[in-house]
DNA sequence: CGCGGTAATACGAAACCCGTATCGTGCCTG
DNA sequence: CAGGCACGATACGGGTTTCGTATTACCGCG
């Protein structure tokens, strides 16, 4: 039994008339005959009564009928499922993110991503930088949202990550709102290297926190990372209770109290997202759509709010 | 896509080894690559993630898993249910059958295909002889049980039959208890005749009616008919008015109500219960194993009742 | 009794599938 | 780091299957 003799079967039951069926098929009648009667030798029984005058179903042939039908539907419906999961119609996509681009791009990112393809399952994992870089090499993450990473880091003979910068913004410094910098309009590296430093730990964050030291090493002394923490919550809440000062990206102003001033730091250095992913799966359509929206969502916040950032 | 292509796409899904794979289907190696291939090229993206060191499905691979596995399993169930079906384990069967079969074998028939067919939905059909004649030629009737039919009898170029005797029983008559021949051993054709009758329609038991009128032929006289009534009882209710005499099956003694005598008729003539079947369906395998019942409960009865009938 | 229509059969050509041989590649080992 | 090994991919020839054309066999009708 092989599905083209079932298709064969069917056409013959529709039409009652082996020429008929055959030329629906496409295909001259004496080969329908031979796939028919193989059929029926392999059953062992006649699927159609049949003269030159008048072809009949038999019981047999009704009870095949039925199980083709349903074999034949759930063939198609498998082909259409397929074309949908490549067509990126269907499947699953999960995703990580760094907190902060909740407070940027991903939730425009992500209402446009169930606009365009709604019926697939978008899995929002909320993760640090590290992590996402380590669940993107062993597939547990189909793209990451990380700050600062170097997807070329060698994690010794792994798999090849692609990376792509879709949201750049100024770093500023967070003061407690009594600290004598607190009131300017911007601080230099020289003048905040001096305060106390809230960071985080270079595991979790490795790009973050390079790109921090990158930029304090302008100074000709190095920062007093008086404390380290791992969420920017955290972070903020030393900084209100006079601890020291930190470094964070412009958009954490969404999430300030009064008690904090935040100062930009002169020279304007920036932070950027990248949405990463296997370079071997650079093919997948569900990411590809995903990174598109970050993209257009991207672009459009960059037009509602000037190319960078920054005024308070 | 073809099933064979499924059941190796199963294969390596199973082994995630080609080798493994290839060993289990029976085949070689590279075949198997290409069919794999194959379906990869016709859905438009790869199944497998597969270096020479590891095979794993990829999430689309993982979609087609889940249909092929569907699929597979529907199409070993319709193989399994066209076995069953000419196997005569399951199926639908039609039976017609006289009403006075039912005082016969008809119930012990029954019994014993239900034991023996459990699976097989059973129709059973009361109606005449003639009736069940018609219905049988053209296909609504499987088998049917009827008294005293010619099968060969020619409806004009129509669908051949085949009849087999499956029960013979004596002919009676049927008196009121007052009439003078009520308390005889026998009656002779003669004595009968001239009874005044009560007999059936020719065009719905033509076979019955042929037989009695066969039998009573021996007479001089041609008999009486008084009255034509459709069913046996309703011929007993007119015998037990007083109306007149009717010639039945002695297996009516069941349903003989004091008031009506019973007397067998001289020479022992016969009528038969036979079963037919259209002669192109003898190979169905439930009408087969029906009739086959039908002889082994005849034989059992017919052990315990005697080869005929007629004792009161 | 021929004629139109239809399914079955015969047979040669094309397509398909399989097996053997071989290649390319990644991993392990000495 | 060079060789060996395991494994999937590719190349190619042979056998089987399937198809199309031509023909036959059969049925019903005028």
């Amino acid at each position: 039994m092989e599905l083209r003799q079932l298709r064969y079967f069917m056409a013959v039951a529709d039409e009652l008339h082996f020429g008929r069926a055959a030329q629906k098929l496409h295909m001259s009648q004496p080969p329908l005959s031979v796939q028919i009667g193989r059929l029926e030798r392999e059953f062992g029984t006649t699927l159609f009564d049949r003269s030159t005058r008048r072809v009949q179903l038999t019981p047999a042939g009704r009870h095949l009928q039925e199980s083709a039908r349903r074999i034949l539907a759930e063939v198609d419906s498998a082909r259409a499922d397929m074309r949908d999961y490549v067509d990126g119609l269907t499947g699953q996509l999960s995703v990580g993110f760094v907190s902060s681009a909740n407070y940027t791009v991903l939730p425009d990112v992500v209402r446009l991503f169930r606009a365009r393809s709604a019926k697939v399952a978008l899995t929002l994992v909320p993760l640090t930088s590290g992590e996402q870089m380590e669940r993107l090499r062993d597939g547990r993450l189909d793209v990451g949202i990380v700050r600062d990473e170097n997807p070329a880091a060698d994690h010794v003979s792994s798999v090849p990550l692609t990376a792509e910068v879709v949201f750049e913004e100024r770093l500023v410094a967070c003061l407690p709102i009594g600290h004598p910098l607190a009131q300017r309009i911007e601080v230099t590296v020289d003048e905040i290297v001096a305060v106390p430093m809230i960071s985080y730990p270079r595991l979790l964050m490795p790009g973050f926190v390079d790109r921090v030291t990158e930029v304090l090493s302008a100074a000709p002394h190095a920062a007093n990372v008086i404390q380290e923490v791992v969420h920017q919550e955290t972070a903020l809440g030393f900084v209100a209770a006079g601890v020291g000062a930190s470094i964070l990206p412009a958009s954490v102003r969404q999430l300030i109290p009064a008690s904090i001033a935040v100062v930009p730091l002169a020279g304007a250095p920036t932070t950027r997202l990248l949405a990463v992913r296997q370079t071997r799966t650079m093919d997948d359509v569900r990411g590809t759509a995903f990174i598109e929206c970050l993209r257009d969502a991207a672009a459009s916040s960059r037009v509602l709010t000037g190319s960078q950032t920054s005024k308070r």
